[in-house]
DNA sequence: TGTACATCAGTGAACGCGCGTTCACTGATGTAC
DNA sequence: TGTACATCAGTGAACGCGCGTTCACTGATGTAC
């Protein structure tokens, strides 16, 4: 994945300021948002000439580009770690890890959640490298339930009939997992997945703040319920 | 609600430019993003100086947020509307009703989606005038799930027990409707709140290319699988 | 109905600012022999 | 190990651009008598 180990002093220095230039980057992207992110201002941050950057991004969007992609990996890793650590057979476990390492991690870091989930970038048309890393949580998701639904889990209560036209709408994702799982729990997985990034994104967004007053409590109440709906336990 | 009509010729030219200029923002909204709103791009494109914007609006922030109460308020009438042309009893199609109208906008004006749902615009801090229009969807919602409580409609699937530390998180909902909604319902209806919203920015925002086919489909399936669980019928 | 004054809309120039990107350049690092 | 050349990192000036906002002003519209 990552290129052989630097050898020259050359390569280390490289490594180093590509390295600083993104973290100056995300740190300005917490203060100013996505859209006023500016080559100038992380080169004023390091200390060096606006013109140098062009040395380590050929392009400001090129500079979002990595940020973005290295948003998702960040996520990602967080989710596969923290649903690891349960036992393969604890689904309700695992949809409480995977739940709770979504947001835990968007919370923590909301401008790169807004980067990521919130609404695109204007005039940044996002290059295909950030496809795959912009699917590990869905990925992870999919792959949970349909582990789930190969140990025997059924959701309590009855599928909604899906018609023919939904199978082929849905086709993607029945495919992802070789075709094993069932098109009624796909459609509840992937409202369940809707049910995660919309509780999110009102959260960080600003949406609950008339109607709600403690996110962890009520998040936890929502990650449970939607795990009993889908027949994980609890 | 709106100031008497205007009668004076300036009073009409004032209401009118007032207008063309909340209209050309909006449509370069759509090109640029909310971040990239300009007043001097809006005053090119009515022909007048940049500084005569100034007469109607007092500062850029004040126009951006007199689009955004246009967008919560143009949106509540819509779903608004689409509800009341169903029978009060028929709460599936009126949860059908509400559904779609808030995607149907959403797709149609995807950059009012944006702007209202989205990540919020930075360095803009929203003021209180936005806030009951804000509201106005989730309040339909819950007030819909609050007639059909009180009509006995239950959730097939028993809540998941809602501890006393969630009923007082969600205490300003509760509050909203009264007191007439249980707390499982409730819990249920926030859920359904977060799937709703979800969905549409999952679609919106690009993160379902790469797993749904026919967005209008697999969303129907998604209200209608959401409706069973709400034991609304279906 | 007509006049005198007050109010308001719109102008155009200016202030000070920041941006992305290019370019010719210097000096340091790396490589081949 | 030492030298000659090629590569690369970083500089600083410059291009051309757009932005929000202010200000003194002109001329049209509205109002009171």
């Amino acid at each position: 994945m990552a290129p052989p180990a630097p050898r020259t002093a050359r390569a280390v220095a490289r490594a180093e300021l590509t390295r600083a230039i993104l973290d100056s980057a995300q740190a300005q992207l917490a203060e100013t948002g996505p859209a006023a992110l500016s080559v100038r201002a992380v080169a004023r941050d390091l200390d060096m000439a606006s013109s140098a950057v062009y040395r380590y991004f050929a392009t400001r969007d090129a500079l979002l580009t990595a940020l973005i992609i290295e948003a998702y990996d960040d996520l990602g890793d967080q989710v596969d770690r923290a649903v690891a650590e349960r036992a393969d057979d604890d689904f309700l476990g695992r949809w409480r890890a995977l739940a709770h390492a979504v947001r835990d991690w968007a919370v923590a870091h909301p401008h790169q959640y807004a980067l990521t989930y919130g609404s695109p970038v204007p005039g940044y048309a996002a290059p295909t490298d950030t496809v795959v890393p912009g699917t590990r949580v869905s990925s992870a998701l999919i792959t949970l339930l349909s582990d789930a639904e190969a140990a025997g889990i059924r959701a309590p209560q009855r599928a909604h009939r899906v018609p023919a036209a939904e199978k082929a709408a849905i086709g993607p994702i029945l495919d992802h997992v070789g075709r094993r799982l069932s098109p009624g729990y796909a459609v509840r997985g992937l409202a369940t997945w809707a049910t995660l990034f919309g509780h999110i994104s009102l959260e960080l967004f600003g949406h609950m703040h008339q109607g709600v007053l403690d996110y962890d409590v009520h998040f936890s109440q929502v990650v449970d319920q939607v795990g009993a709906d889908l027949g994980l336990g609890g």
